[in-house]
RNA sequence: GGGUGUAUAGCUCAGUUGGUUAGAGCGCUACGUUCACAUCGCAGAGGUCCGUGGUUCGAGUCCACGUACACCCACCA
């Protein structure tokens, strides 16, 4: 019923959210039966699998059984392991950044299977400027402002906005098969976070962190809001360069509108070219609307090589004039108001735009003479407002701020005490942000991204927390006369509270604890902080990271995850930004439709390294729906084949091939295991893709057609490597477990695959061993295995090579002759499997020396090949490549003699090194004399 | 002006303490057989690991310099 009732709404309404909304009715209706329904034996699996078919389906599934709330996880689940959903931000739609997302899926559902109590805590983020200028935005589109809609309605239609694009993005994280606990999803301003963001402005204000006062500030005359210094984006900008003569001074500017109020003319204590010149001395001098009485200040601030080496400064509207100013006393003035139009000082410009003053106060300047020279074509960088495009125009404004230099008084985690840091202690934030990091309580991945945290922190000014929006955390401050109250709505009339609201970085810096309860001292906040890692791009490390640590280090006294890992951004196959005037961008949910998440999740993740930016084709992402398909098709084959679909606990190898797949996947399991405990996360689906393709589908399967009677292997390798894989690619895995576990016997019916246990590194699979002697066979068991497997798999390889070089046809069969010494009995053992998987008819397995005439031959490793071609050989092509052959070997032979005959490398490496080196030369000896001998048979 | 990253096969990229003849996917060439899979199988071609110098018995890997590209930070009026 839901399915029809959702693809009837599909194709009624076409849109994305509608099937996103049938999912939720999936999820409440369908879900509770549908795992425990009808069995499916493999037999109905279709031949390809269909991602579009089942993932909604899975996902209702998991959601209804809890498991993503690690308090429902079945067995001890002592070991929290935490990871924050960095919020996105409600401006919309998820991109295929957001897919990115993946990483921390992988990680969770890897550590869930570990036994431990992993929890992804969703959320998103109110991102007040942002979403404050995209609603600004729509109603300019019907005419309006949010000035002529006044605050309250505004913030009404800011909120339905954000609540359409919950609903959106929610179903995106979903559909990307994200397990997270929904249900402690939390937002940056709903009551609960605005308690903590008030409870935190109280903390800070009354450690005196954070003050008010005047500053100049970037503020953006358009949106008429300040934003912080990590908000500005620098563009370059062509403008004229004007050089004005000022008194007895020549000085330069690009903004001549500023120059209204300039009475302090401004060079180096130590230019000597203006010695004459005494601090405080004045002069008359014409300007722009008359004459007027100006200053000399000496100031190190100014560059004596630039230009004349004298300035005169707008401390209104430059933060380095400011600061000069506020150095000397000096009076400042404003001279554009606040929407970016000249104040009466300018005069008769007063009132303009400034763009539209700019070039008459010129043409005014110059029909005084005071127009030395113009430099037309000069670049310099103007700031803008990144988040909403304005160009900034400084202010000073009245502003709050938090102090990062102040020092007070340390208070120390109970629970998670960081080290190296006592309560009481006097220490600044800057300094407590720098500690954690360089003690390694908290970590980045890659490394590199610390020393660019580092420098940011040393640049770091006071952190101006307060924006003239209307949309977001209104600060916590009320005020009535003299007094102020600061954190709770005051009791009594006649208090006015703050109109500005706060950085949306405020309340993100929180989000770690603020999400789980805090500032009550909640049983989660304790069990599940310090997060774990924090995963997320490089090009947030400021915004989010480091104020994350500032925050939770001076509200908690601990850290607020031990891992930084940060991905880099995703560009299209290029390399170049996706972005919709390139049109180059790939939205996660078209493509995640076209070729089944578990492909986009792979694409994103193989071929991938921290910190690296990485390009992504659609034709990589078909790369990976292929591999998924490959997987259902192993799958398929595997229940299909076996008597009895059941989980088996142990299993018998009774061949070199049985030894050998059982070793691999343990080699496998370990190997995986440690790779995600280091995210090395893209190095571990490659080996589980290459073992899972090339050696269990390619060999293993192949083998098993042959040898037969492998149920138990078959089964348990089967069940081993859907378990590796599910984390990266958790719906194929899930559905063909479905089916693995419903096959099975009654009763045996195992939960998801996403709560079955994580192998233990190490142990061997192989429990029973008919060769008797230890199970797992000991290490050099092992090693001889490979080595026998792999000289079997080489001989079959050189069969093969050989047919195809001779053009023999593939249906054709061929009579072979191997010539081996030391393999003649492994190779007479595994005789069925060369007869099968080289397509060979007649096979003579010889320790002695034998020269079937008429036939192309090859050495392998100590082996020769030889296949008879009854008078088809091409005697000149054939000997043609037994001499290619004969010359790569003798090459080698003479590079390997040079080190060997380098007595310094026989002493200074490693006897291993030495040792196998020594053995390759030999058996590349060999190979010679044995490929010497096969041409002269030629000849 | 500071700083970081990248440069490896036609394309997109792996390559974690330096160690036998450098890997994958896609693309390319040839051939396709017994029913898991043509979203496939089999075999193959294809690389001066940006350049120069250095350290080392040994360098894609470490160091220095250079070149090209990308990015970050910065109040030169």
């Amino acid at each position: 019923m839901c399915e029809t009732l959702g693809k009837e709404a599909i194709i009624a309404e076409g849109g994305r959210a509608v099937k996103g909304d049938s999912l939720r009715v999936c999820l409440v209706m369908e879900a509770p039966n549908r795992y425990t329904g009808a069995i499916m034996s493999s037999e109905e699996m279709p031949k390809a699998y269909d991602p579009q078919a089942v993932e909604d389906g899975i996902y209702a599934a998991w959601e209804a059984s809890g498991f993503f709330n690690p308090d429902n996880l079945p067995g001890d689940r002592s070991t929290p392991y935490t990871i924050s959903l960095p919020p996105p931000n409600t401006t919309g739609t998820l991109h295929l950044g957001h897919a990115m997302y993946t990483v921390q899926d992988i990680l969770i559902r890897f550590e869930r299977m570990r036994g431990k109590a992993a929890l992804w805590l969703p959320g998103t983020d109110h991102a007040a400027i942002a979403t404050n200028a995209k609603v600004e935005r729509l109603l300019k589109e019907e005419g309006l402002t949010r000035h002529n809609l006044g605050r309250e309605k505004f913030v009404e239609r800011v909120n339905a906005f954000i609540k359409q694009s919950q609903g959106t993005i929610n179903r995106q994280l979903r559909k990307m098969g994200f397990s997270l606990d929904w249900s402690r999803e939390a937002y940056t301003l709903d009551e609960p976070r605005n308690r903590a963001v008030r409870e935190m402005f109280k903390r800070m204000y009354d450690a005196k962190l954070i003050y008010r006062g005047h500053r100049v500030v970037n503020w953006d005359p358009n949106l008429r809001t300040n934003v912080s210094d990590d908000e500005l984006e620098h563009v370059e900008k062509q403008d004229p360069f004007y050089w004005f003569q000022y008194g007895p001074f020549v000085i330069g500017t690009v903004r001549p509108e500023t120059k209204f109020g300039d009475k302090y003319v401004v060079m180096h204590p130590e230019d000597g070219r203006y010695k004459d010149y005494q601090h405080g001395d004045t002069f008359e001098c014409e300007w722009i609307n008359g004459p007027i009485t100006a200053t000399v200040i000496k100031d190190e601030a100014v560059d004596p090589e630039f230009g004349s080496g004298v300035m005169t400064i707008t401390p209104w509207h430059t933060a380095i004039d400011f600061e000069i100013a506020e150095r000397h006393g000096l009076d400042k003035e404003q001279v554009i108001d606040f929407e970016g139009n000249l104040l009466p000082i300018a005069g008769e410009f007063a009132g303009m735009p400034i763009e539209e003053a700019r070039p008459k106060i010129v043409e005014k300047l110059q029909k005084k003479g005071l127009v030395v020279k113009v430099e037309e074509e000069y670049v310099h960088n103007i700031a803008i407002n990144s988040r909403a495009g304005g160009i900034i125009e400084p202010q000073v404004r009245e502003q709050w701020f938090i102090d990062v230099n102040k020092p007070f008084a340390f208070v120390q985690s109970k629970h998670h005490p960081i080290e190296g840091l006592k309560s009481g202690q006097e220490i600044s934030l800057k300094e407590v942000m720098r500690h954690v990091v360089t003690s390694g309580q908290i970590t980045f991945v890659p490394e590199r991204f610390e020393k660019i945290y580092f420098s940011w922190i040393d640049n770091l000014r006071d952190w101006n927390i307060s924006r003239q929006i209307w949309f977001g955390h209104q600060v916590p401050v009320w005020y009535k006369g003299e007094d102020i109250v600061v954190g709770e709505t005051p009791e009594g009339d006649g208090w006015e509270q703050d109109p500005d609201v706060l950085d949306t970085w405020f309340s993100s810096g929180i989000w770690t604890f603020s999400t789980l309860g805090w500032p009550d001292d909640t049983a989660d906040l304790k069990r599940f902080h310090p997060t774990d890692v924090l995963e997320t791009g490089y090009d947030i490390i400021f915004f989010w990271v480091a104020r994350m640590i500032l925050m939770t280090t001076f509200a908690l006294g601990e850290v607020p995850f031990r891992t930084v890992y940060l991905h880099g951004l995703v560009r299209d196959e290029q390399g170049r930004k996706m972005s919709k005037s390139l049109d180059n961008i790939i939205d996660p949910l078209d493509v995640a439709e076209k070729y089944g998440t578990d492909a986009v999740r792979l694409a994103l993740i193989i071929g991938s390294t921290p910190g690296q930016d990485k390009n992504l084709s659609e034709q990589k992402i078909e790369a990976y729906r292929n591999f998924g398909n490959k997987l259902w098709n192993i799958a398929r084959f595997v229940l299909g084949v076996v008597e009895v679909v059941e989980v088996v606990e142990g299993v018998e190898a009774r061949t070199l091939a049985d030894r050998w797949i059982l070793s691999r996947l343990g080699e496998v399991t370990t190997s995986v295991t440690k790779k995600l405990e280091t995210f090395q996360l893209s190095s571990a689906a490659e080996e589980l893709r290459d073992f899972t393709w090339g050696d269990f589908a390619d060999w293993y399967l192949e083998i098993a057609k042959i040898e037969k009677d492998k149920d138990d292997i078959l089964l348990f390798a089967l069940e081993r490597i859907l378990v590796l894989w599910h984390p990266f690619i958790p719906f194929v895995t899930e559905e063909i477990w479905k089916r693995f576990s419903a096959g099975s016997r009654a009763g045996e019916t195992r939960s998801f695959l996403m709560v079955h246990d994580w192998p233990e590194s190490g142990a061997s699979p192989l429990l029973f061993s008919s060769e008797g002697g230890s199970a797992s066979g000991g290490k050099e068991g092992k090693g001889v295995v490979r080595e026998q497997m792999q000289h079997l798999q080489d001989v079959i390889v050189a069969i093969r090579n050989l047919r195809s070089e001779n053009n023999v046809e593939a249906r054709k069969k061929v009579v072979v002759t191997l010539v081996s010494q030391e393999a003649a009995k492994m190779l007479d053992e595994q005789k069925a499997l060369i007869h099968g998987l080289a397509r060979v008819e007649s096979l003579t397995i010889s320790s002695e020396k034998v020269k079937p005439g008429d036939s192309a031959s090859t050495v392998v490793g100590t082996t020769e090949v030889y296949l008879s071609l009854e008078g088809l050989v091409d005697m000149d092509a054939e000997r043609d490549r037994l001499v290619g052959e004969l010359e790569e070997a003798r090459t080698f032979e003479a590079k390997t003699k040079v080190k060997l005959d380098n007595k310094e490398f026989i002493s200074y490496a490693p006897t291993k090194i030495v040792e196998s080196i020594k053995e390759t030369y030999a058996q590349t000896q060999e190979r010679i004399q044995k490929l010497e001998s096969q041409l002269a048979r030629l000849a």
